[in-house]
DNA sequence: AAAACTATTGTAAACGTTTACTGTAAGTGC
DNA sequence: GCACTTACAGTAAACGTTTACAATAGTTTT
């Protein structure tokens, strides 16, 4: 294959052990000279370090995996973005994993490709594993962490926003703008995440403490794609009951957003949407969706430095409303 | 660290050699029922095997490492999921890297974490690399191969589409709609890549080829980012020249729309935009944008095809004009 | 000048796996 | 009963690196 130490060794005349040495940099135990003449070789025959052999050997990685789902999740990128920026601080390096759209196969191909190499942990970007795979990962003795994505069990760490905050934050900032029938569409009520059920628990409590009593119509359920974004506003179309909407993703707001311009209706004078992410998207599309800020940077930042130091706890990172052109002020 | 083969000998009390012929499925190398032993002992153990022991005395991989930038590139997702689906059907398993947004020594970083272990080969995801960074990855005895981007470099290998005709193409449909002044937004016309300089010349060829003389203030060059978008459309507000522009993606074609929208100019009333791209961005912005589509999938599967039998050579993926909602049929 | 230390280098084992080479027992053909 | 296969399993070397231990020469201390 190509140089190793050895070529270098036989090259300048030292052993393996000395240029091992000065390759990776072990102050005190060689000579600036030596290291002169090491490294001039090691650049002349383009030598590049098999990090497999040193990790075997040191049994320890200095790889961070990241599995992230291929769903549409446009936050993904900002998430990444905190990962590496800690990582690079560390001085850690970084390989991504697909596991595909909630496909239990693509999720254990992801895992056993990041299982079957030494690397330091595993950061896990939205996904919720299916049974089987939780096992398979807690089988291994690799840390991991999730972010973006909660669960009830105290056994799972995770870095995220706080979801019932997000559903109390987004449904009083509609009630003060005025609104009384409020709907929340596109969460997921099913998975093993607890994200959508502590938005609907936040959202609940923040009705009930402005004395309104949630009707189940309210609810439009769906797995925050655009698609159900377009579902749910045919089904409210029907019922004609909501005047504004929380939905469960960027994309799902687009979606509701697209489908009641079909229905002529125009938001926000006819309606109101706030939109649970803050991406981009709710920048270029128009009008500018107002939205539940998340800060997906610093969540992939925090996750990142917990497993690098070993520290096993829960997060919430802040969120904020983030006001667009999304919703209206009601008068009552 | 973590159970290994010969963790499995001991407690079955066969060699490592067996325990390695069975659990690596070496045909005809053992009886059944040593197998079933040996493979009951490994599930009972939770054996994982570490691949980087099996590369470093295999000398060869089975890992594909995918670098992309890190820019706002939404059609990577269908790259990935192309170059993913031969790789699976080969056997191969794909770890991705970031190379940040055209930024030197992210890129780099994303090469050596790729260099410093045993893979099979590199795929680069229109990643315009660096000078150095080029010779580094020549320098390394890992085959490559570009996908999304094309160079005149006869040594460089990719999987792209036609530029020159992606460009001739769009602008001979909207001369065909009646346009005559076509501007042609947001392509980079400087870097070592020739995307940009070929979409130019199909461009002007079609103009030419039509009796228009190219105005060289129908060009308005830049990054193909929202805001190049946003910025051409304001040059152009000034000029009130074309009636219809070509943007280098699509996001370049939502800014160009969405500032367009600012300048109380209706789309695509009073000008028609066409994207070159054509992924969901097109479909989720009012009015839809009409496009140029490109066929990332297939990119991303050819690519791995030809990395994986080590084919070098070059392939240019199909492209088509998607209709929908931005131009419009001017009569003359 | 002996003793003790320091700086630099080498030797060899180890990490977890694969595989060429050997060995052995049982089966086959004559 | 002999030679020849066949089926299975073990021995040991190899991959590229790190590092404990040992060795050497030079320097300092006493």
């Amino acid at each position: 294959m190509g140089i190793t130490i050895k070529d270098i060794a036989r090259e300048t005349g030292f052993s393996v052990a000395t240029v091992s040495r000065v390759l990776s940099n072990k102050e005190g135990f060689f000579s600036q000279k030596t290291a002169t003449i090491i490294n001039a070789a090691a650049a002349k025959l383009g030598y590049k370090k098999n990090m497999a052999a040193t990790e075997l050997v040191t049994q320890k990685s200095n790889v961070i995996a990241i599995i992230v789902n291929s769903t549409k999740t446009n936050f993904s990128e900002a998430i990444i973005d905190g990962i590496q920026k800690k990582a690079t601080e560390a001085n850690k390096r970084v390989i991504i994993l697909y596991a595909g759209d909630h496909h239990a196969q693509s999720q254990q191909r992801a895992l056993t490709t990041a299982l079957e190499r030494p690397i330091m942990g595993i950061l896990l970007l939205s996904v919720d594993l299916f049974a089987e795979n939780l096992k398979l990962l807690k089988s291994a003795r690799v840390p991991f962490r999730f972010i973006s994505i909660s669960f009830k069990d105290p056994t799972l760490n995770y870095v995220a926003s706080d979801d019932y905050q997000i559903g109390y934050e987004a449904t009083k900032y509609l009630i003060e703008m005025g609104h009384r029938c409020i709907g929340l569409a596109g969460i997921d009520l099913e998975s093993g995440a607890h994200t959508g059920k502590q938005r609907l628990a936040g959202y609940q409590r923040a009705l009930l403490e402005n004395g309104i009593i949630p009707q189940k119509s309210w609810i439009q359920p769906g797995n925050y794609s655009y698609t159900a974004g377009e579902q749910a506003m045919l089904n409210y179309h029907q019922q004609k009951k909501v005047t504004a909407i929380i939905t469960g993703s960027d994309l799902v707001g687009v979606g509701l957003l697209n489908q009641a311009a079909k229905l002529n209706l125009n938001v926000p004078n006819d309606l109101s949407i706030i939109a649970i992410d803050g991406t981009y998207l709710c920048k270029i599309v128009q009008p500018q969706l107002t939205s539940v800020t998340q800060d997906f940077y610093q969540m992939g930042y925090l996750g990142a430095a917990y497993l690098i130091n070993g520290q096993y706890q829960n997060a919430f990172t802040d969120i904020e409303i983030t006001e667009r052109q999304s919703v209206k002020k009601r008068s009552l």
